[in-house]
RNA sequence: GGGAGCUUAGCUCAGUCGGUAGAGCAACGGCCUUUUAAGCCGUGGGUCGCAGGUUCGAUCCCUGCAGCUCUCACCA
């Protein structure tokens, strides 16, 4: 049982008392935010607050609480001679740290000059059952703040109860979605909705999550591992700037930098292409770095990072010529004998392409600290793309790094319907890849919808995540996503299965 | 999936070179009408992650399992 059974007798006496301790609703004036920015105006005048209690200072018949609320805290002074004998009661016998309290008071500063609400009455507004681990704080620093990142992170209620940065990180969030979109409605985007659950997948390299319908006999069924082919029929359609915000779902890796469900911004724009594009990435992510932040510059690990525009640009070829491989004059057995030299695990298929891409990544991309677009990658690992003007071995594409993390990828998107039908077998030919799993399943339907026209398109597409955990110097995904996917605890699972005989007793007969 | 580490009261952590555990905060009782990590006096609370093994005896040693963290692999 979740409850604590000190908490939960305390409840009993208290119902017992007819205390209302789960009212319907309270009629609060202000947050306790707006009480602190507008002390002079409020000084003397009757406010009604709500807030969890986070300190309870008893000195006989003066106690002195602290409430808090989502970004304001402030103390609250209680005094017996001001209260009848059952609500003084419950405020020295009743209260926890962790309930939900409403203070009707006036504003005052104490002799210590803390501004405080002089309570004229105090109402129960939610009673809890459980421990809630408030720490102690004074100014800046906290004494037995909740530390374990596995409570934190499973029971991210106590997470953000217990850390108002925690909280801050979620509105910070919000503030950089919301500026994402304002961004780009402002640019004369629209926003569109795309599946989640679709019948084929594609439009990325990645393992999908495989479900089935039971309405239409079980026939399997997918969770998008991108919204690029659904959007793409939007510009066929005749959409020349559409977007979506949405979660994406990829059954690989989990890490620092990976969940297996994740926000991607994706953004298409037909009549531009890739170099257009960096521009208007630069631009996205630097405006809302400064409405998120106040600054294009922001710190992230001691380091600070320069989001003002324009970022670095380097191709593929060129940073591995700087670490001295001349990739574009070497052939495969040259390029295999540069990953056995540094005792790389070469990549599978070994083309020239992947052989090229696997370098950069091992060699360079951890490297890249400061914003910069690396462009030009290998056609072999980018079906969807249209060839580099002046080289048939390489795309138009970029993908922005900072701090040696992939926060987007984008292309001159490939429009051209029969070339596109030959990538997609050609990539079939290579086979699958080393975990036999084969990608790109191949979607004739997309096909047609190029067949029918498509403008030149510069496509886009940006880890919603990543740029959080950038722009609020978060250093694991799970610290920027609400609840990140966790591993079944044993005992919960246990409780799940249970050993038939066990509760056969419990079963109706 | 591989490797390393962690798991002791509601929270933060000690500790036992193997003899069934402690502190602070929180809780409970008492005193205190301008305190603020309030203070003072007193009390209760833990099958030391789970399951085996070694041992007269394990929370401490060994093995397995689970979760988490770091790291490598894979990927965005």
């Amino acid at each position: 049982m979740p409850f604590d059974p000190d908490l939960l007798k305390k409840r009993e006496e208290l119902l017992a008392e007819e205390l209302e301790l789960y009212p319907y609703s309270y009629d609060r004036t202000h947050s306790l935010l707006e009480i602190r920015e507008n002390e002079e105006q409020l000084m003397d005048k009757d406010v009604r607050v709500a807030g969890r209690l986070l300190a309870y200072r008893g000195k006989g018949k003066m106690i002195f609480i602290d409430l808090g609320d989502l970004d304001g805290r402030i103390q609250v002074m209680l005094r017996k001679n001001e209260f009848d004998e059952k609500t003084w009661a419950l405020i020295r016998h009743g209260l926890d740290l962790g309930d939900w309290l409403g203070i009707n008071g006036t504003v005052f500063v104490t002799r210590m000059g803390e501004l405080s609400i002089h309570a004229s009455s105090l109402e129960m507004l939610a009673k809890t059952v459980v421990r809630v681990p408030i720490p102690k704080s004074k100014d800046d620093q906290d004494w037995n703040k909740l530390a374990d990142p596995e409570t934190l992170y499973r029971e991210r209620y106590l997470h953000w109860t217990t850390d108002p940065s925690a909280r801050q990180k979620m509105v910070q969030r919000a503030q950089i979605i919301s500026a994402m979109r304002s961004f780009l409605d402002e640019s004369g985007f629209l926003e569109v909705t795309t599946p989640t659950i679709e019948m084929n997948y594609g439009g990325a390299e990645a393992r999908p999550f495989e479900t089935a319908i039971h309405a239409l006999s079980d026939h399997p069924a997918f969770l998008r591992i991108s919204p690029e082919l659904p959007l793409k029929r939007f510009i066929v359609g005749g959409f020349p700037k559409v977007y979506t915000i949405c979660q994406n779902f990829r059954n690989e890796g989990i890490d620092r930098s990976h969940n297996p469900e994740f926000t991607m911004l994706e953004w298409y724009e037909a009549f531009t292409d890739y170099n257009f594009q960096m521009e208007r990435f630069e631009q996205l992510v630097s405006s809302v770095c400064e409405k998120a932040c106040g600054s294009m510059r922001v710190v992230y690990g001691g380091k600070e990072i320069d989001f003002t525009p324009p970022w670095k640009r380097i191709t593929i070829l060129d940073s591995l010529k700087e670490a001295g491989i001349d990739a574009a004059a070497m052939d495969e057995d040259a390029l295999l004998a540069e990953y056995k030299n540094r005792e790389i695990e070469p990549p599978r298929p070994f083309t020239w392409g992947h052989a090229v891409a696997g370098l950069f990544e091992a060699l360079i991309e951890h490297t890249i600290e400061q914003p910069t677009f690396v462009c030009d990658h290998p056609v072999a690992i980018s079906p969807l793309t249209k060839k580099k003007r002046g080289d048939d071995r390489l795309v138009e594409r970029f993908e922005p790094i900072v701090m040696g993390m992939e926060i987007g990828n984008a292309y001159s998107e490939l429009t051209d319907p029969v070339e596109q039908q030959e990538r997609f077998i050609s990539q079939k030919s290579m086979g699958a890849d080393k975990d036999g799993v084969e990608n790109h399943p191949m979607d004739t339907d997309f096909l047609k919808a190029m067949g029918c026209g498509m403008p030149p398109t510069g496509g886009v597409g940006l880890g919603v995540d990543r740029v959080v955990m950038l722009l609020t110097d978060s250093h694991s995904i799970r610290e920027v996503i609400a609840f990140p996917l966790m591993r079944t605890r044993d005992a919960e699972s246990a409780d799940e299965e249970g050993e038939p005989g066990e509760d056969a007793g419990e079963q109706p007969s």
